[in-house]
DNA sequence: ACATTATATTAAAATTATATAATTTAATAT
DNA sequence: ATATTAAATTATATAATTTTAATATAATGT
C-alpha cells in the first residue's frame, strides 16, 4: 500500500460526509430539510410555496429530485400530490447539531 | 413586514450554518480541520505533507487562507514557518458530529 | 375528449468554485 | 549581497453548480 493510496483512503473515507455537506449547502435544500425535520410530512406544493418567490416550482422540483435520488427524503404519492418525508436519521441529527450551533434561540 | 422578507430573513438566519457548510464541503478544507481537532497546532508544512501530491503546496495555501479569512483557523508565525490552529469551538463539535455519523469505527 | 391543477423534466445560460502555473514575499543563514 | 527555504499571492483555465425558461407528464374532474 503507497502513500498515495493512503491519503486517497482518507479521502474516500471522508465521502460520504462530504455528500451530505454539499447537498445540504444550499439554502433551499437546507431550508427544505429543517422544516421537514419539523413537519413529518410536506406535499411539494406546500415546499414550493414555502420557498416562493426566491425559488421557482421548477427549482423546488429539481432540490427535491436530488434529495430523492440521494436518498435524502421519500416521495409518496397520492393523486395529484406527492408528500415528502425525511427518510434517514443522520439528517436528522445533523440538522439538530447546526441548528444549535447556529441558530440560538430568542 | 412583507412575505418576500419574511422568506429572506429565514434565509439569512441560515446565512452562518451554510457559510460553514461550504467551507467543509471539500476533502482538503474538511481533512485540515479534522486534523486540526486531533492535533492543536500544525505547521503549514505539515500540513501540505498531509495532502501531497493529491492537494499542491499553492493549493492547500489557498485552502489555508480561506480557513484564515473566514475566522476558523488562527495563525501564528514563529521564523519561517506558521502554525495553524482550530479557532473555533463549533467546528470542533461539528466535525464531531460529522465523524460520529459517518466514520464509523473499526 | 378536454381542461385544469400539481409536479417533473430538459437544455442552455449564468454563476461560482476549484485547479494550475507562474511569481512573490518573508525569514534566515552564508 | 545572495542563496535557500517556507509560505503566500496572482492570474488564468477548467469544472461544477445553479438559475432560467420552456415544456412535458400525470391525475382528476367536466
Amino acid at each position: 500500500m503507497t502513500q498515495r493510496s493512503d491519503r486517497s483512503a482518507m479521502h474516500e473515507k471522508m465521502a460520504p460526509a462530504l455528500n451530505i455537506l454539499r447537498i445540504l449547502s444550499h439554502p433551499v435544500r437546507l431550508s427544505i430539510l429543517c422544516h421537514l425535520v419539523e413537519q413529518a410530512e410536506m406535499s411539494a406544493g406546500e415546499i414550493v410555496a414555502l420557498h416562493a418567490p426566491l425559488a421557482s416550482q421548477s427549482q423546488t422540483s429539481q432540490y427535491l429530485k436530488r434529495l430523492r435520488d440521494e436518498g435524502l427524503v421519500n416521495a409518496r404519492k397520492d393523486g395529484l400530490y406527492v408528500y415528502y418525508s425525511l427518510a434517514r436519521q443522520d439528517i436528522r441529527e445533523l440538522v439538530a447539531t447546526l441548528h444549535d450551533l447556529y441558530c440560538p434561540e430568542a
